[in-house]
DNA sequence: TGTTTATTGTTCATGTTTGAACTAATATGT
DNA sequence: ACATATTAGTTCAAACATGAACAATAAACA
């Protein structure tokens, strides 16, 4: 049986990542909150983001960089191509998939919202020097790639 | 306006943050499909691994714990406890205070999903060196108390 | 004491996320 | 070519989270 001795709180590397999901958590949050404003949602920001970087993106890449559903994507879409962020246009080879990208409005929202993200992102990063950040993104690139396998 | 030079992307603190979200979100949805033959949802493992490290809380104090609103706690709680796994009671000298504890059927669940848990987090942690992992988990919990105040 | 203010937990309406079943389009294999 | 299997996106119902309004209780204070 498990006694006090082996609980998971003892262990440091357990502690160190409830730390990790803590601050994640609470950045997000705190991020929902300053997006309020500009009536945008921290899932719909990624949606942005993502167009940005990689336009004509299909749908289902979309979900699969956002380690959400396709039906996810399928609802969120909707709204902002009402809003005029996003088109939508269905490619011309493969008439199953349709193509993305950020229209002028969409691109000038994100770039809004960027501001407000990067901000956030500063206060959190600027609590450890340049070198440990990047200590940081290193390892959790890592564990990235070591939960897809799994 | 802004141009390309000084887009988040061209921050290392902006990218370094964005593997962090994007490795917490991975591990959290890694975790929900591993605890599903516990029938037992990550928000649920939360709130038995509070009430295990604090008997005796109030829905208020565990709301705050775990960053969601009272509501989210009224709506969780009914279901674990018509499972066995907690129990409510209302406390003697302040009666809108119901305080909360793990049951031994809760205690013996928690057990076997905080060894699920543990694994998972042992494949996250494990990508770094322990002393890293410290490193991390100082910053990680820097950063909530600083967005704490803001 | 009596009145006002705060706090705890609940309810309810709204919006979000999810996965399974579905349609349409394309690939694969015979 | 034809049947079968995959893939992209949608629909739908159920689960879930959220915040505002509410009831009950307690605290503050006149």
């Amino acid at each position: 049986m498990n006694n006090k001795q082996d609980l998971p709180w003892d262990n440091p590397r357990f502690r160190n990542w409830v730390a990790v999901a803590r601050a994640c958590h609470a950045l997000e949050r705190t991020l929902a909150a300053k997006l309020a404003p500009l009536d945008l949602k921290p899932a719909q920001l990624d949606v942005l983001m993502n167009l940005y970087r990689h336009p004509g993106m299909s749908q289902h890449e979309l979900a699969r960089k956002l380690l959400v559903g396709r039906s996810n994507i399928t609802m969120l879409l909707p709204q902002l191509e009402k809003r005029g962020l996003v088109l939508r246009e269905s490619d011309a080879k493969d008439k199953r998939i349709l193509r993305l990208a950020l229209t002028e409005t969409g691109t000038a929202l994100l770039m809004d919202a960027l501001k407000i993200h990067s901000e956030l992102i500063e206060v959190a990063m600027s609590q450890s020097t340049p070198d440990q950040c990047d200590l940081i993104g290193d390892h959790m690139r890592k564990v990235s790639e070591a939960l897809n396998g799994s």
